[in-house]
DNA sequence: TAGTTACCTATCCATAAGGATAGGTTTTTC
DNA sequence: GAAAAACCTATCCTTATGGATAGGTAACTA
């Protein structure tokens, strides 16, 4: 079995091949950014699996996974990463990645998993990612699922009138959803409320 | 040698502990939350070094490592992350860390690192304290130092008139250099600006 | 059934923010 | 020494934001 690793970090990457190597037995190839990856996909493949670090180089949110998959007689792509919104594990699954690999996995299952995946599996451990359920998180506890709408719209740098459109209430509403919300969370403003929201990983 | 690596990442954990007691014949032991670690330290110490996860529950940005050292006959800790500001290098440093070790850094030279620390020596990377002004960052190239200033405002949720108090400015002068640097970094409003100046990591 | 919670709309008001200009000094650069 | 860039103050104007209130509906819940 042949499988690519791809990931900026060369600490997990040097480790990570002589592990998968010895214990598991599986050849291993590295990249350190997702253009060096491509190449490797394009010159030595075919791979059985393809790990792409969520936080790389050239990556670009899902741009780079998405680059990947699209390409003619693509591989089975798998994303690894620290920390991610539970928002873009879904989107990473819809846009056709073979799975959501979470770096505090152990080795060991790491192992498996690939196993799994290369094997036509799709490997998602949601209970491993972060506490990214909204209904899970101690900031998102307290706030309604209209604030929490309100709060993602805040958190991508949109004023009360487009949130107002995105989520077809009127504006004084959302005004009133932020206001709450401010409250809640501890913000006086809402770049601060934003920053909280992205600091929790909440999207 | 013994050392203490917290990080909670099972993956990076795991692997790591393989390559450096095999590869460098060094006895180690690992916690995944700094209050595992500090248990550690208590009951199984001493440790040559300790190392501790930027990004690691119980961290709290750099409370973690002065709660580490501040402990009594404390061991010599050097903090590993992932990627991190300048600034909190700068200030690990200065709190009395013996080192600050970026993931990107090869396995091997991680072992020599990890002896060189031991020594008493300290350890950073040029790579990463070098471009201690913000001119190595791409978005940074094109701000002048004021309109950074005033950025790092912004990315603290501060009002105009907050910035313009603490940079001893008037409050027209900080919305002008405001108004700038959103053209610049291609931001619309101060949350943008922001956020994208967090993910910039440029504070 | 009555109370609670979430959710919605609305108005009023003071302040902040964002954009456009105009004109000034100092420092750097050619 | 002239030009450019960085930096500063200021005014005018429009819109956005944040806060306070008031009142309404639907759903669920003791």
């Amino acid at each position: 079995m042949l499988i690519l690793i791809a990931d900026d970090h060369d600490l997990l990457r040097d480790t990570l091949v002589a592990y998968v190597q010895t214990a598991g037995g599986i050849d291993v190839l590295t990249a350190p950014t997702l253009d060096q990856a491509m190449t490797l996909i394009h010159n030595d493949g075919p791979f059985d699996l393809v790990l792409l670090d969520y936080n790389m180089p050239g990556m670009n949110r899902l741009e780079g996974l998405r680059r990947v998959l699209d390409l003619p007689d693509g591989p089975r792509v798998a994303l690894i990463s620290g920390e991610a919104p539970r928002a873009v594990v879904q989107e990473a699954i819809d846009a056709g990645a073979a799975g959501f690999v979470p770096k505090t996995l152990p080795a060991k299952s790491l192992v498996n998993a690939i196993r799994f995946m290369a094997a036509g599996e799709q490997f998602v451990p949601l209970d491993l990612l972060v506490p990214t359920e909204h209904s899970a998180h101690p900031m998102a506890k307290r706030l309604t699922k209209r604030e929490l709408q309100v709060l993602e719209g805040l958190t991508n740098g949109k004023s009360n009138k487009e949130i107002a459109r995105d989520l077809e209430l009127s504006e004084p509403t959302v005004k009133l959803h932020v206001k709450n919300l401010y409250r809640k969370i501890g913000a006086s403003n809402r770049t601060q409320a934003a920053l909280l929201a992205r600091e929790a990983k909440l999207f």
